[in-house]
RNA sequence: AGCGGGGUGGGGAAGUCAGGUCAUCCCGCGGGGCUCAUAACCCCGAGAUCGGUGGUUCAAAUCCACCCCCCGCUACCA
């Protein structure tokens, strides 16, 4: 038996100025989850954490414009959102928020002793400021004609219409995105993180992170190449976690620089919940234990060269991200998603159209792991009635219909030589090689490699053709068949767990197993059946849509 | 503009870092088989000079140079 090790599995924060979308889910949430779910039925020791990231300006404006202030916004989207992942099997040890007294008590403190060990400084700074709202304006807050192409609705960082990038100031006819006053320059004091002290420090670490995506890596070491600059921590905003330095009344934390922090923070709080105050430090303070973060591809480099940088900066023994996936983007229809221009399809009315396990399929079967993919709805219906339905879903079916009819619903007594059936020996090898896929993190080859186990299924019983030995008398030949195809389907069961656990379970049951199978071990999926055992009535697993 | 990623039969993807064993997989399409099964399943076949041009090499989807097209990022959006 494998010895066992303990993972720390996270995935980016959600901002909740709204509901996340099909392409937050992939990225984050729901890739980790097959991981949680996989590393657990190895019997491995995981604490999977996320939760909501709350503060910021866009949450500041998205309350005004509802007519409300930004705790109870957050309060309602925090509720919503927490709902919306257990309604998709989202695993999580702790789900929690930017919100949460544990982590606005971690991350004040994390960067006082910051502070205290020299890696922040203070700088007085001129920024664009809007004296109708009263409010410093971030870049994509101020908007105005282009000064170079006159286009008319330029954003402060960029122009949408010849794609250069911008002064905020120095747009023709500059207004405040929110209010339309016109903004005027105001100097205040920041703090910055003293980033680039520890360049040399991050290289060494990004050459040598055991298992980060090639986009991950490449985009690290490019930025490391052209050069840090060091972060502000601090806005002027009053909706964050107040920043903590001796002079800084009235600054809060930038978003970023705290919500990154929340993986600790939400590990420290779950394991207050569970009663075992102090054990998160075995986690997070255990050299061999491996941190594990799943992102989209804009966030890399907060997870390996920030993220590290502040651990790295505590010097307090903190293990670094031992694994970092990031995909690249989903689209829908081959276009961005975009909440403004409602393309797209968001987790909540996806729901509402068609069983989570439909979803998760056609979500991990198209992850973006080498480049963007498109989402559609005739991807999404040919995954469903090709793959699920007619492939799983009828192997399934034709197995344990012709159980029940031949054998009165007990699992036939297999002759000796079973374990050497065509069938079973693909069992053993696509088993292998879907463990050796969730290994690495590669999630689609893993899931593909469960598929191929239900077609190599379907192509044994044509090749078997039990139907015709019965005919011909041949009942123990017959029996060996069938008992190797549940068997193929109990092992199915197994490896389909991590990814869509509902639809799993029901096969599960199927088989006559009284337990759920994601309280079963991975290894289960090389393990027999007893002969003998009843299985239930029979029932399609899938239906085929539109 | 700079940086990063991408362009592979009709659609969607793998392969490119370590050149040959490579043109693969899922669908779609054409033909055949089977009748246990949700018109599902199985077999066979047609279809691609791997974005373009040039180069290196006995050999290039893979390496080099230049060009065209798509997407993302560029640090105060989060």
């Amino acid at each position: 038996m494998k010895k066992m090790s303990k993972w720390i599995v996270t995935c980016a924060w959600p901002y909740v100025n709204y509901i996340p979308h099909l392409g937050t889910m992939i990225g984050s949430a729901l890739s980790a989850d097959v991981i949680a779910r996989y590393l657990r039925m190895k019997g491995e020791e995981v604490v999977f954490v996320s939760g909501s990231d709350e503060h910021g300006t866009p949450i500041e404006v998205e309350a005004v414009r509802r007519g409300t202030n930004p705790k109870s916004l957050c309060d309602e989207n925090h509720r919503k959102i927490s709902e919306l992942f257990k309604r998709w099997n989202i695993s999580f040890d702790n789900y929690s928020r930017t919100e949460s007294e544990y982590h606005k008590e971690f991350v004040k403190n994390f960067y006082l002793r910051l502070y205290g060990k020299g890696f922040v400084y203070e700088e007085e700074v001129e920024l664009p400021f809007c004296p109708r709202c009263q409010r410093f304006l971030p870049d994509r807050f101020i908007s105005g004609a282009c000064p170079y192409c006159n286009f008319e609705d330029a954003r402060g960082d960029q122009c949408d219409g010849c794609g250069r990038l911008l002064e905020p100031l120095k747009l023709l006819q500059p207004k405040c995105a929110i209010c339309g006053s016109k903004p005027e320059v105001k100097k205040t004091k920041h703090w910055f993180f003293d980033f680039p002290k520890l360049t040399e420090k991050l290289k060494e670490y990004i050459e040598s992170a055991p298992l980060l995506t090639e986009n991950a890596k490449n985009m690290s070491l490019s930025l490391l190449k052209e050069g840090l600059r060091a972060r502000s921590l601090t806005r002027d905003n009053k909706w964050g976690i107040e920043a903590p330095f001796p002079g800084s009344e009235g600054k809060t934390i930038y978003v970023w620089m705290e919500a990154i922090l929340g993986y600790i923070s939400a590990t420290i709080e779950y394991f207050a919940n569970v009663g075992s105050k102090d054990k998160w430090r075995e986690y997070w303070f255990d050299k061999k234990c491996r941190l594990l973060c799943f992102i989209g591809k804009d966030n890399i480099p907060f997870h390996t060269l920030i993220l590290p940088a502040l651990l790295m900066a505590s010097n307090e023994g903190y293990v670094l991200p031992w694994g970092v996936s990031a995909t690249e983007y989903l689209l829908f229809e081959g276009q961005k998603f975009s909440k403004s221009r409602r393309i797209g399809i968001w987790i909540d009315e996806a729901l509402e159209m068609f069983p989570v396990d439909y979803w998760r399929y056609v979500l991990l079967s198209t992850r973006p792991e080498g480049r963007d993919s498109s989402f559609s709805w005739s991807v999404f219906k040919e995954l469903v009635n090709t793959q699920l339905n007619d492939t799983l879903g009828n192997f399934v079916h034709r197995v344990l219909t012709f159980t029940s009819r031949t054998f009165s619903s007990l699992i036939p007594a297999p002759r000796s030589s079973w374990v050497s059936e065509e069938l079973w020996v693909q069992v053993l090898k696509r088993f292998s090689a879907c463990t050796h896929n969730l290994d690495n993190l590669r999630i689609k080859d893993a899931l593909q490699e469960v598929m191929n186990l239900a077609r190599d299924g379907n192509k044994y019983l044509n090749e078997q053709a039990p139907w015709d030995l019965i005919k011909r008398g041949d009942v123990e030949r017959a029996s060996t068949c069938i008992y190797v195809c549940l068997n193929a389907i109990k092992s199915l069961s197994i490896m389909l767990t991590p990814f869509i656990p509902t639809t799993a379970n029901e096969i599960w049951k199927a088989l006559g197993l009284q337990s759920h199978v994601w309280e079963e071990s991975w290894y289960e999926a090389t393990k027999p059946l007893e002969p003998g055992t009843r299985i239930l009535e029979v029932k399609p697993i899938f239906t085929k849509i539109k």
